[in-house]
DNA sequence: TATTGTTATACTCTATAACTATA
DNA sequence: TATAGTTATAGAGTATAACAATA
């Protein structure tokens, strides 16, 4: 029997383990002196290689002197680097530096490990959570679906 | 078959969910000119009943004088108010006015509403769901699973 | 002396506006 | 003229330290 406050209860018990993991997460960045947003752009360097500051903006969906505020500090901690784009001498793009890509590297593991809850799961359960979350992600509006890229 | 990747997507998958539950829960904040914490306090005050600021600065893990601020703005909001507590002169309760009630319930509500996909499956598959979901919250260790009170 | 809440203050995060150098 | 990145600056969010009232 399923009503409507089992399902409630069904997301509340989903999101706690979702808070927990953010909480990890967030304790990763603080652990390397870095800001959510800071982690988020190196996630991104090392998804989507070399980046123009502009685009980096535009995905971050933030300012663009914010931006330099971030490769600033970035640069100070030797995770990323400034370079000179090749066809546009206005465009400068950000690249992650080898430290900077085993940090980010370290962050999406964290971010993306399941918990252990879930690999605990009988082989049974793990496949049906697989295929009923795929029936979600596609029941899913895009209004109600994001890609999570990272954790801001 | 669920190889490790698999188990990866399937986290993957929720953790897209969430966010854009998240997401939603951070446009009602705003829409009602209030910050995460803010809205993690009146939500606190709803479940909790009148709370003293030291205890609502513990429970939010932030600094006492913060507390001072958060009530301030709660009180023009008209969403709180101070009261003094009965045995210790020292001590101001927070409580919820009317409106402060609705407002709590409404953030609440936003918050543990289900996403439309999950009430979209099989109710065979929303029991596997909340079989599978207790499974996971009796199997996670404490340092693994948080109680989503609200999100910060 | 210790604790509650407040004030004064400072620091961090992030945006806006003005600037430069290219295009 | 428009665009990429920077600088200067301002505002919000939050902490620290000192303080007054009470325990």
């Amino acid at each position: 029997m399923v009503d409507d406050a089992e399902l409630t209860e069904t997301w509340t018990r989903l999101m706690g383990l979702f808070m927990s993991r953010r909480n990890v997460l967030f304790e990763a960045f603080a652990e390397l002196q870095l800001t959510p947003p800071h982690g988020h752009a190196i996630i991104t360097l090392m998804h989507g290689g070399p980046t123009r500051m502009r685009d980096m903006a535009t995905h971050m969906a933030c300012d663009a002197s914010y931006i330099t505020a971030v490769a600033d500090r970035l640069e100070e901690l030797g995770l990323a680097e400034r370079r000179p784009a090749a066809d546009d001498r206005r465009v400068k793009e950000l690249a992650l530096t080898p430290k900077g890509e085993q940090v980010a590297a370290r962050l999406d593991a964290v971010f993306t490990e399941p918990p252990a809850a879930l690999r605990e799961l009988s082989r049974a359960d793990q496949a049906h959570l697989s295929r009923i979350t795929k029936l979600l992600f596609d029941g899913a509006t895009d209004a109600e679906w994001m890609p999570p890229r990272t954790l801001r």
